[in-house]
DNA sequence: GTCTATATTTCGATAGAC
DNA sequence: GTCTATCGAAATATAGAC
């Protein structure tokens, strides 16, 4: 029996990404993970070697998403930020929809998620998303009023996106056209 | 001993809030309270009956703020919130601006807060202010496109003021204005 | 790879003295 | 109003058989 490749692994993230969204990670016990996978808590100790790294692992698949846009902000020279940033935007609001249950688990546990990328890695603190979008809206060479505008589309496509299911329910499938417009006039 | 007057009730919940802030409610644990305040933590149940209850008292000081502006927008007729909408946003900001902490622990904590609403209240389920700025939103009277924008400019407010002091630093101070003035672009 | 069984810790909560 | 002491539950994690 069991899963013919390693797929197993697999499904404990699905399903734990899933209850993380749902619950909250620390209101998500391991007991429950197993239980809607059909297995015992121990059966997930030999994917995983603790809660936490089920988190972290979570938060690479996130990092990879995120990686490029960062690294591309990151190599800007600081003049080139602000003029580059509507395209940045919508390949932003490509990665969201694309990926909306990863982006919502790491809004949603933003503090396990520090903890946890704390904890595990010791290296540069060049390893959590929002820290290292912070920093680009914390260089005070840019303009205040542009890191602003910058913000707040964020938080206009994240709030206008990540809950779409939930609020906008069939209608969902139109609203990322209408937040990628009503986005760009703000930029 | 101890504050003359019912003072450290008060003290409790200051504490909570700047520890569910930065842990997580659930990462936060009764002891730790205590602790800082420099008592025991049989002494938390003097005050409170359960560490729900203490999240449920933040919730009702929340809900004072939000109450005047739902309660506006729920009785005002539907084709006249979009045009309602700017000013709304206004007292928003203004609500925000002033009690930053206790928004910030509901936006980090959504799933905790409404377990403990629903736990506690069977009422009308009409006490939660996420849940019922949800509806506004759901409802389809209002043009989709409408809904998006005044999801957008919540989403901008949000981001933008609610992590201003960690992020804009000492800036922080200018940065409701322009907040203010970005937002009113998209309305 | 998955199981049973258990170790260990920590938490929320209560009882009763002061 | 605050303390000491403790209970019971639930969680993470491990050991070892299969």
């Amino acid at each position: 029996m069991a899963e013919a490749r390693g797929d197993t692994r697999n499904r404990i993230l699905d399903v734990a990404l899933e209850l993380f969204n749902d619950q909250g990670y620390d209101a998500t016990s391991l007991r429950e993970i197993a239980e809607r996978l059909g297995v015992t808590k121990a059966a997930l100790y030999y994917h995983f070697k603790s809660k936490a790294d089920i988190l972290l692992e979570l938060h690479l698949r996130l990092h990879d998403l995120g990686d490029d846009l960062l690294a591309e902000l990151d190599q800007l020279p600081d003049d080139q930020v602000v003029a580059a940033w509507p395209g940045l935007v919508d390949r932003f609001i490509d990665a969201v929809t694309e990926n909306r249950d990863l982006f919502l688990v790491h809004q949603r546990n933003q503090r396990a998620f520090e903890q946890v990328i704390n904890d595990e890695r010791h290296q540069q603190a060049n390893q959590d998303i929002e820290e290292r979008f912070r920093r680009v809206l914390a260089n005070d060479v840019i303009p205040l009023a542009d890191r602003v505008r910058m913000a707040c589309s964020i938080g206009a496509v994240m709030v206008g996106l990540m809950g779409a299911d939930e609020i906008f329910g069939d209608e969902a499938a139109q609203v990322v056209g209408l937040v990628r417009s009503t986005v760009h006039e703000l930029l």
